[in-house]
DNA sequence: GAGTGGTCTAGACCACCTC
DNA sequence: AGGTGGTCTAGACCACTCG
C-alpha cells in the first residue's frame, strides 16, 4: 500500500534550520550576543555539525551572524549603509572622504582592467592601493589604476613607493576635468590580500565595485573596490534628488 | 630565539584547488563546455568530494561555473551587464523596459519595507510582482510596494488580481511627478518563490536592489528586486556625465 | 591549555534530468 | 535506469584566540 507521503516536499534540513535560527535571533537574541558553539547547537537540533554549519553560513551571508575563529558566533548588527558615490561625483581622493591611501606602485593591471583602460595587457600603470574604514571597521579595499598617458604630470612623480607617492598620483589625477563615470557591481570572493585588509578569511564574499572615470573623452582611470558583503549595504544617491541625501543611515 | 616561521601558511586544499581549476578553465575549457562529474574530479585531484565541492562552490559564486542537478557542471559565460537605472530615472513600467508584470495584490509588506514607506507594519499596500529576462534568461524578480495613500486613483482600481491589475497600478503610479530616487545594493539569498522565478535553488546568492521612489516630498513607492548574483553584473550609468556632455557640446 | 570556528574525509542516500 | 549534483552523517585534525 503506497505510503501516501503527504506533502512530499522534503525541505532540506539546513534550510528549515536556518528559518528556525533566524526566528530565534529575532526574538531571543540581541546584537552582539554570543551564540552557543557549533557542536552544542548541532546536538541541540539533532543534526550533524556540517548541516548546522550550512545554516550558519547562509545566515552569515545575509549579514545576520558574524563568526570568528577562536572566538565564536555572534549576532551581527544591521548592515551599515555605505555611500558609493562621492558627493558631486568627484575624482577619488577629493576632499575628506573616508578613504586612506596606502601606497602606489607601477605594475601591469589585471587583464579585465587593462581591457577597460584600453592599454596593452602587460603595460604597467600607476596603481594606488587604498582602503576605507567606517565606524572603526574596515569595509573596503580598492585598487586605482591610472595609465601614464592619462595624466601628463604623472611621469614627473619621483616620490618612492608609499603613501606620499599615492597622494601625489591622486593629486595629479585631480587636475583633469572629470566628464563622467560609470559603475558596475558584482559578487566576488576576496583575494588573499584584500581579505587581510578586510579582516576576513580569503574567499569571503565581497561586492566588487568597478568604476570607470572618463576625461578627455576617454577612460582616464579605473578603480576596483571590494566591499565586505556581510557588513555592507551599498547606497547610491540619485543626484536629481540631491536634497534628499539623508537616507544613508 | 623566536622560531622565525617562514611563511608557515598552509593554504587550504579547496583554495589551492580553486586556483588550479580556475587556470584550467581559462586555458583548457570553453564556454558551455561540460566538466567531468564531481566524483571523477575529486578522484583526479585526490581529495574528498566535499572538498572538491567547496572549490566548485567558490567558482560558481564568482560566475565561472554553472551547476545543475541531474545535468552537470558547465563553464559559464561572462556575466552579463544589467542596467539597473531606467534611462531618465523614470517610474517603473515606463516605456518598453525589460520587465514583465505578473500580478498585483494588496498585502502587508515585509517589515523593512513598511519602515521605508513609513506605514504601519500590518497596513496592506498594493504589491506588484514583476520579473525581468535578458537574452532569454531570467535575471531578476521584483516586488513593488505602493501604499494606497501615495496615489489617489489607486482606490478606484477594480481589476481582479492579475496582470491587468498590475498594469493598472503602474499606470496610476506614473501620474505622479517623480522627484528622485535612491538605491541600495546588498547581498542576500533567494527566498523559495524568488528562487523559482530565477530558475535557481532556494538560498542561491542574489543581489538585492532596494529602490525608494520619492514624490510629493515623501516616499511614494519602494521596489525590492533580487538579481541572480551568479550571472549578473549590475551597471549604473552616471547621469551627471550626461549633463556635462551636453554642456560641452 | 581549553575552547572556538575552519578544513577534510569516506562514506550514504536523495532529487532531478535524460535517455 | 543510470548518471548528475544536492544533502547529510560521524567522525578527525588544524588554526586561531584568550585567559
Amino acid at each position: 500500500m503506497g505510503t501516501t507521503r503527504l506533502e512530499s516536499v522534503p525541505e532540506p534540513k539546513y534550510w528549515h534550520l536556518k528559518t528556525v535560527l533566524s526566528d530565534a535571533l529575532d526574538s531571543e537574541f540581541s546584537v552582539g550576543q554570543i551564540l552557543p558553539n557549533e557542536r552544542e547547537l548541532a546536538a541541540r537540533f539533532g543534526v550533524a555539525r556540517a548541516t548546522l554549519r550550512q545554516a550558519l553560513e547562509q545566515l552569515e551571508l545575509e549579514g545576520r551572524l558574524q563568526r570568528r575563529r577562536g572566538v565564536g558566533t555572534t549576532v551581527a548588527p544591521p548592515r551599515m549603509g555605505v555611500a558609493v558615490a562621492d558627493a558631486g561625483h568627484a575624482w577619488p581622493g577629493t576632499a575628506a572622504d573616508a578613504w586612506q591611501s596606502l601606497d602606489s606602485t607601477e605594475e601591469a593591471p589585471p587583464a579585465a582592467v587593462a581591457h577597460l583602460l584600453e592599454t596593452a595587457p602587460d603595460e604597467p600603470v600607476h596603481t594606488v592601493r587604498r582602503h576605507r574604514r567606517t565606524h572603526g571597521q574596515p569595509v573596503a579595499a580598492e585598487s586605482l589604476y591610472v595609465p601614464a598617458g592619462s595624466v601628463p604630470g604623472l611621469a614627473a612623480i619621483d616620490a618612492p613607493a608609499g603613501q606620499a607617492r599615492a597622494r601625489a598620483v591622486l593629486r595629479e589625477l585631480q587636475r583633469l576635468r572629470l566628464e563622467g563615470q560609470d559603475r558596475s557591481v558584482e559578487l566576488g570572493s576576496a583575494r588573499a590580500d584584500d581579505a587581510k585588509q578586510l579582516d576576513r578569511l580569503p574567499g569571503a564574499p565581497v561586492l566588487v565595485v568597478t568604476t570607470r572615470y572618463v576625461a578627455d573623452g576617454r577612460t582616464a582611470a579605473v578603480a576596483v573596490a571590494t566591499y565586505r558583503a556581510d557588513t555592507c549595504r551599498l547606497t547610491f544617491a540619485d543626484p536629481a534628488g540631491a536634497d534628499v541625501e539623508l537616507l544613508a543611515v
